[in-house]
Formats: structure tokens, sequence, C-alpha cells
DNA sequence: TTGAAAGCGCTACCAT
DNA sequence: ATGGTAGCGCTTTCAA
């Protein structure tokens, strides 16, 4: 059943049925009670490639994920994030397109995007410091919203990110309370904007106890349950080990717990570890022992908030940009229920 | 610039240069090459809506994802999959479109999906026992592949699975092998079809040994960090705890690990674990030492076959429904690398 | 409040 | 080998 056979069944034109399908005020209610009467009745739905043809929008949003820097696919919540985005598009009548790109080709995949108006508009995940993908869709003129924020980048923009570096300071306060003095960092990729603020963060607070950063118990890389293997073992190997680890990401975390294990060492024993997952979950040992919290519907209000950031952006295109900074709360000892981030607005000046 | 545009600039008519672009075989070689730099120097891309609407193709396929059961969703390597497909679909011209959905939404977003014409195809994920989908979708025509299987369901369709019983029963067995037997079992939810078979598998390794299953320590429940960690203490409660816990992923397994911190049981030492993730990565436990390999090239892989078997499916209506059934690759001390799964084609009786 | 008809930018049929 | 043109199924002026 198309349009056309629908008016033609109700014995009115085209431009009437399709009004009031869409809401249009001109149309009689009666008309307009027979019209979605019949259309329920019938199984009718416009068709998407008529309407977006019709309409010049492609009633379709792009998440575009960087390949080979996977620490967003790999993140288990993400998929939380997208439900939250993906539900507030389906509200909207908008289709939710996922393009996973090789980092190398992602310049021309936005291009592509917007050329062929097969999206009205980009979610812009995994931000490095600099990013040059913002200059390049603000050039496109294609509507974006940042999932995270890129440093030194100066134009202003849409963004939601959560406070890392306030979320790591005081992740590290917490370990210093405990009595630590020697608290290594495994932190993700250098480039990524994220691990800069956390590794600014875990700074913040050692300064705050008048430490220094020790560059040998840092590390940034990939965020995989090797790397956690792996460099869990060399700090262990070190002279002086590290009494305590913040672990940027539950992946990595498995390796390092691994590691301990092949040393019989217990977390939360012999060593302190702190998780922080990406985005809105926040990690934290209890009294030594480690929690893992995840705040999923957190993560999910986040993918919507966005959606609704975005969608604001394709609407009005001349309002100035918005950004949300989303707060992480530290949980204790929630290990056996989800806790709920507390989110509010803070724009950073 | 359109279409109309360029073959103006190029003094042709839009049938010629449409024709050039999309390779058929009636136009010449000169003016081919003509056409593809116009078409290239002025950046020149057909537009998707426009393209979609002649054709009646939408050039997109869907990726449904149950919201309330996030197996498939909250596994850390299920991205691999997507990338895979998404490259697939990205080299013929296709969108992936996901679709994140609430259990109770489903059959209507399939039928609004194609109603619509939206996509040409979609991906079952996260497949239950006897699940009503697969009837559902062959009723309304529309070309899917599982990924996954569904006992029960009597009609041919198109699947790609992992063996996930014979992976299980090995798993069993090496355990058994080591000098375990008392050995629980922490699965997914019950009405999962992989669930059933790694229940199965699991089955399959005791019954080998002339043991049988104990229904006190065998749980299915969705696979999240809560669940391992509760599941685990109530485990170790029992006047006869198990010796070795089998863990269906790795997310439950994170809790598992910190229940025994919790007590300063140490995994590998005071106890075994054996973790098999979703589809094609294999864990598996080390000379009593945990192991975690995931194989995230050879999911990658399972994606783009996936992706494939679509695409002809979609290409090639008429023809059988083709299934793929991969072997998961039991793997001993990787943990510092990715170990290939061997992947084979073993169409089951 | 309703309708006629001109697009939207392609593809594909029918000519030549 | 190339071109004219009629759709694809909607939305959206412009008229009435």
């Amino acid at each position: 059943m198309n349009l056309k056979e629908l008016s033609d069944y109700l014995g009115l034109s085209q431009t009437t049925v399709s009004r009031a399908l869409n809401g249009y005020p001109e149309v009689s209610e009666k008309t307009r009670r027979r019209v979605m009467d019949a259309a329920r009745q019938h199984d009718y739905l416009p068709d998407a490639r008529a309407k977006r043809l019709a309409t010049g929008r492609a009633m379709a949003i792009g998440h575009l994920l960087p390949v080979s820097k996977e620490h967003e696919m790999v993140n288990p919540i993400f998929s939380d994030f997208l439900a939250g985005a993906g539900k507030r598009y389906a509200e909207n009548g908008f289709d939710l397109v996922l393009s996973v790109v090789e980092d190398k080709d992602e310049a021309e995949t936005y291009r592509d995007l917007a050329r062929r108006g097969a999206v009205d508009g980009v979610v812009v995940h995994g931000p490095r410091i600099n990013d040059e993908r913002i200059a390049l869709l603000t050039e496109l003129g294609l509507p974006f919203v940042v999932h995270g924020r890129s440093s030194e980048v100066s134009t202003d923009y849409n963004w939601i990110d959560v406070n890392n570096r306030r979320a790591f300071a005081r992740a590290t306060a917490f370990l210093l309370d405990l009595g630590h003095r020697r608290i290594a960092l495994l932190n993700g990729l250098a480039g990524m904007d994220f691990a800069a603020r956390r590794f600014k963060g875990y700074q913040d607070g050692l300064h705050a106890a008048g430490l220094d950063v020790d560059p040998d118990i840092v590390s940034h890389a990939e965020m995989t349950e090797t790397y956690g293997y792996a460099r869990t073992n060399a700090l262990l190997d070190l002279d002086t080990p590290p009494t305590a680890i913040i672990i940027s990401s539950i992946i990595p975390a498995i390796g390092a717990r691994r590691a301990l294990g092949d040393r019989g060492l217990t977390p939360g024993k012999d060593i302190s570890i702190v998780i922080h997952d990406d985005d809105l979950s926040y990690f934290r040992n209890d009294g030594d022992v480690p929690t893992y919290t995840a705040t999923r519907s957190s993560v999910r209000a986040a993918g919507e908030e966005t959606a609704d950031m975005l969608l604001a952006a394709i609407r009005e295109p001349h309002q100035p940009p918005r950004q949300l900074l989303l707060e992480a709360e530290l949980t204790v000892g929630q290990s056996t229920g989800a806790a709920p981030a507390v989110r509010q607005l803070l724009k950073e000046g």
C-alpha cells in the first residue's frame, strides 16, 4: 500500500492524506481521523526512500567509529550509549547508520556521507587531542556532536563529555588517603583526548599531596587485555613496584588481575586497583577491595542526550553549539548493584 | 554537483553518464574514462536518496539487537563483528543501520523496516530457542542471516554460528583432565540458543567421564558482572563448593574474580576458572592459570562472512539458505597474543 | 479545508 | 554506443 493507493481508497488527494499523516494543522479533525484510521488499518507506512528524496533529508544519523583505535568499540558499555541514542532517533523518525572506519579513511567517509546525503548529522566518537575531524565537519557543514572533547581545538562545537580529569583526581586522592604513595597509571592511547584529561587528573591528585608523577609507572596504550597483563607484569618487576594501580578501562583490568593471579597476589590485599571505565561509569576499590560498578542507565541517558543535541542542531542550524559535561560519581562498595551516576550540567570555562 | 550538472558539463546525456558510472558494458571505454575523470574531479557522488528511490533498493542492511537481553551488546568483541560486516557492506555500497530494540517491539520493528523500505535485509542477533523472528522474517520476505542459530526451528534459513557445544565439551574435558570432579557452570539466559548449546556441551563433557550434571552448580542468567559476583559467592557458600567454574562470558567472569578476591582465593590456585566468551573467542586456563585470549580478527572475519552471506541472499533470492559453523579453537597460554580461531565449514547434519 | 501538479535526482526502458 | 523520457513515492508550492 502506497500513498496513492491509500488516497484513492479514501477518495482524497495525496496531498491531504500526506498532510493528515504528517500532522499539518490545516486538515480537519474529521479527515485526519479517517486518514489515520485507514493508514493503521492498511498497515501503511510511507516509503522511506521516497520521503527522503522528496524532503531532501536523509532521516538518518551517522555514528563513526575509528577502528584502529578501538577504545570506544571494545568498551562494554559503549553499546548502551548507542542504545540510548538510537531510541531517540527512532522516536524522531531517524535511523542510526553505523560506520566503522579505518583511521586513514575517516575524512573520506565523512565527505562521502555528506555528499551522498546519506545522513543529516554525525556523532564523532573517540576524539583525539586536536582532532582534525572537527574542522572537517565544520567545513562540510554537516551537523555533528562529539562524544568526548578535543583539546586544543579553538572553534566552538557541540560536545558531551564526562569530567575525566576530576574523576581521576578523585581516584588518585582516594588511594593517597589509603596511604599509597606509589600509584601507577595504566592509561589509554596517548593521542586520545580522554587519556590526556585522565592523566591530568592523576597529576592533579598527586600534586595536591605534594607528590610528582613518576613516568616509569605511567603508560599509554590501546586498552586491551594484553596491555593490562604485560604492563602489570612490568610494573611488578620494577625495583620499587607500585602499591596501587589505576586502570583506565575494564578490559586491561582483566589482564592486570590475571597478572596478579600469576604471582599469587590478591588485589585488595597485596595491591590496590582502581578501575575507571570509559565515559560515564566509575570504578573504585572499597576498603581495598576492588569494585566494579557499571552505571549502564546513565550511559544510556548520555546517548539520549547526545541524540537530542544533534537533532536540535539539525533542526536549528544557526543556534550556537552546546556543551554538556557529565560528572561521574565515585561509588563505593556498590558491587552488587548499579549506582546511578550524578549527572549535572557543568559548562566548563 | 548532481547528475544533470555533470552530464551537461560533459555534453552527454544523464543516461550515458549513469551507465558509465555504474559499470554498464555498453559504454565506450573512452567515454567511461571521461566520465569517471570528471566525476572524480568534481567530487561527484550520486545522491543516495535518489538512487534508492529509483532502484527500489534501500542499499542498507539492518542489524537488530534485542535490548532487554543484552548479551550481544555487552560483549566486548561484538563490535568486531559489526566492524567486519560493515566493511563488506561499504565495499558493496551498502550502509549499516543499527536498531537497538526492546524485546516487545521487535516484531514491529522488523515490519516497519520492511514496509518503509529502509533496509534490504537484516542480521538477527541473539537468537533464542525456537525464535519467532525467523518465521516472521520468512513471512515478510525480508532476507536475513541469523548470527547464531535457533534450535527447534524446522525451516531452513541462513545462519552463521560457532560450535558452542563442542567448545564447552572441550572446556569441561579439560577441567576433568586436571582432576576436577565438581565443575560449576555460569551460563547465559536460559532461553538463549547459545546457552542451551553450551549447556549441552558441558553435559557432554561430564557424561563422557561418567559424571552427571548437578543442577545446584549450574545457573542461567543475563551475563552481567553482578551475576558473576553473586553467583560465585553463592557457589562458594555451598556445603561442597565446586573446585572449578566455567563462565560463559568475560563480563560475569570479572565479577567472579572479584568474589574470589573478597575471600582471599586465587584463581588458578584455589580454584580453576575457564571462561568462554561469546562467538569466536575461546578462553581456557593454562596449567590452572586463567587465560584470556580474544581472537578479534576471527570475529571480524565472521562478520565479513555474515555480510557476504546476506548480500548473496539479497542478490539471489531463490538460492537455498546457507549455513556456516565455525570452530572455536582451544588456546592455551596465549595470553600475550591473539590466537587465530580455526574456522572451518562444518555443515551439521 | 482540499486538490493538481511540479519536482526531488536518480535508473532503466525504449528508441535510434 | 548514446539519448529521451517515464517513472520511483513522496512533499510542497500554488490554486481554488
